[in-house]
DNA sequence: AATGAATGAGCGTTCATTCAT
DNA sequence: AATGAATGAACGCTCATTCAT
């Protein structure tokens, strides 16, 4: 009798099952079908390739919008948790912040949605996911500084904005030249070294705070 | 008889006049429409705008493809020939070369359907409009190079792939953070200087052939 | 053996308690809902404030419509209830007939589903509810025929059709002229009166049989 | 060459005339189907019936309900004309109400979307056909008033206010006793004929303005 | 018997493209 | 050659009803 309590409320939440199976379906090929052609596609394909009628896409998803920020959110936290990891493996900072570039881009070049939605970063950054990744980003920035070996006066957003900038890069040249954006990194690294000593123009940002200024001592 | 001659003459040729006339003022609206609303907007608009019937505008461009590259020619044209000409005053090389960029990305950062189809530089390098800007850039990284300011090894590609990626970033923080691209512009060109000897990433292309291959001296 | 029993018992009629609990609840959301409404709400919403899922309404009511129709039966049950009560305390017939108009049009102008399916009343005039109402005018008007204060040839029919269709007035100047109606149902109820000796129209009805065919001698 | 011209000009003009046409069966299309369906109709079942396109329906009326209003405006301004010539025509001012209300409602009581949006006559009395309507009421109810043949303190919104109450009565009854409602008509003009000298019931309508109150002298 | 998730036809609307005039 | 009306497939979304649990 006390063994069959448990089996009750499990029975009771049983049902749910197969709803998580389902929005986990629609969240998966959403992924799939953003990543692949961005947020322009029919909400129909999305369906037709998780399986299930629109009415349940819609109950789990009362807009499209609402499919779309779940998978953004998703992907940019997997996208920031995989850079998370490699930032904490990697040995020295500079290498980290690196690295973090090489693999951001490596993985997130052909996901549409993502590279489209890039912009929100910007207009919307406290989306989940999104604030994620400015985390990781600030962590490296940090650590490259304290070292000395990052140029005085960057910022996270700047290196942000060099995230959203090359992923473009990337993006666009992915078809024809594929490995071409790994030079413009290159320069763009070395022009972040600290032995650019030459203050960056100030930006005179009215909300978004500069979060590093000072921070590194020389 | 001696009267009715030039009056079929000119029904004959009154048309193309007119359809001349025509076809420019459907570039015409196109251009603005373009740069106002990117690709995205209805034909209609344009048709409105530049006062013919969709069966005109149809007429002179099959698909609305055509147009779209029609006015994207002639709006890189327009482009590289104001850049040409500034390069072309700017007293020195790297000055040129920052001058450039600088304006560039000041004036068409609002143009949207030049940064929406960026890409097709190099999906589609032979747009006419899109080759001269790449003349001009040629032109810039040959005299930089030369002058030995230019970092060895990079190359036109190079220079036009930052170009896009900065034109990116610009238009994304244009909303709310509108000087932050200069940051990134810095950063990038004080990567390009020439104190940075590591060699840049191959890219083994397997089409587009490097231009300055053997440029750079060292 | 003998405790099993009762148990069994119990587990079978359990479950019809709670049937009938949940009909119950269901009901009295849908009137709830059905006034508030009328007839386009959403099932969903009826299960919601039931508190019932949709399985269990369906189980109970297999087409909206019979929840709806269950509903107006009891609506209009209710309302034929304190109308007639009403009625008994009336003191004179004429008065009687007065306050039931007065009554049912200042109560139910606002039961959107009521007024919606007014039309019942002819076309299913055999519906529980309607057949009360029906029933408690048959009175009204009998008693009035029988004081000479009710002209000669009205039927019950003529008085219900009178109640339905200002009960539609009442509705469509709720909002904008809220005590409008009441000058209609003043004119009604002096063109009602025994004054007027002219005969009515016949309406020569093959199915419904005038309840009152010269019931008022005078 | 005189005569010429004016061909030409009827040449310029004459594409029109398909879509005239068109917007004519379109119009003509949902009028029809408005009057039998009401105006929960699919706008496709409109397209289809007047032979075009779904674009072309769009193109002449850009949402659903401004065809809706279109067709609304026309079948209350032809009731208000054919109603407007009854008058014309009918000798005595009374009779002249009489006959008015007889086929205002022998005519209309099948018009599914007129019956539905006689709201509108209070809700957007400015709609025009229906401040048509309201005009040969005014008449009517003056000329009738002047005559000392009309209850004192009469107005016009009184009579529309019963034109739409009995018109809903008719639409009710029209199926299982198509004539009825020539008895409640009867009831009310005779409710509305002087000899009922008790003042009606104030309304305090804040904003329309009592027309005819204290005009017929008797 | 109860739950509520799933279904899918249908709705109002848009827009690149075609075609009669 | 020019006009702009016509086309219809497709889109985002809703809701009465069914069905697996």
């Amino acid at each position: 009798m006390a063994v069959a309590e448990p089996e009750n409320t499990a029975r009771r939440r049983a049902p749910r099952v197969d709803a998580i199976r389902n929005r986990e379906a629609i969240v998966e090929a959403a992924a799939e079908v953003l990543a692949e052609q961005g947020t322009a596609v029919d909400v129909r394909e999305i369906a037709r390739r998780s399986g299930v009628g629109m009415g349940t896409l819609y109950r789990h998803f009362p807009k499209k919008e609402d499919l779309v920020h779940t998978v953004l959110r998703q992907d940019f936290s997997r996208w920031a948790e995989s850079a998370h990891q490699a930032a904490i493996d990697a040995e020295d900072p500079w290498a980290a912040l690196t690295d973090f570039y090489q693999q951001a881009l490596t993985g997130y070049a052909r996901h549409r949605a993502i590279m489209e939605n890039f912009a929100l970063t910007w207009s919307v950054p406290d989306l989940e996911g999104i604030q994620q990744l400015r985390l990781v980003i600030e962590e490296l920035c940090a650590r490259a500084g304290a070292t000395g070996l990052l140029r005085p006066g960057v910022t996270t957003d700047d290196l942000l904005l060099l995230l959203v900038s090359l992923g473009h890069a990337v993006q666009i040249t992915d078809e024809c030249r594929p490995q071409m954006w790994n030079r413009l990194l290159r320069i763009s690294l070395d022009g972040l070294r600290a032995d650019h000593r030459e203050p960056l123009p100030t930006d005179t940002a009215p909300d978004v705070p500069t979060t590093h200024d000072g921070l590194s001592p020389n």
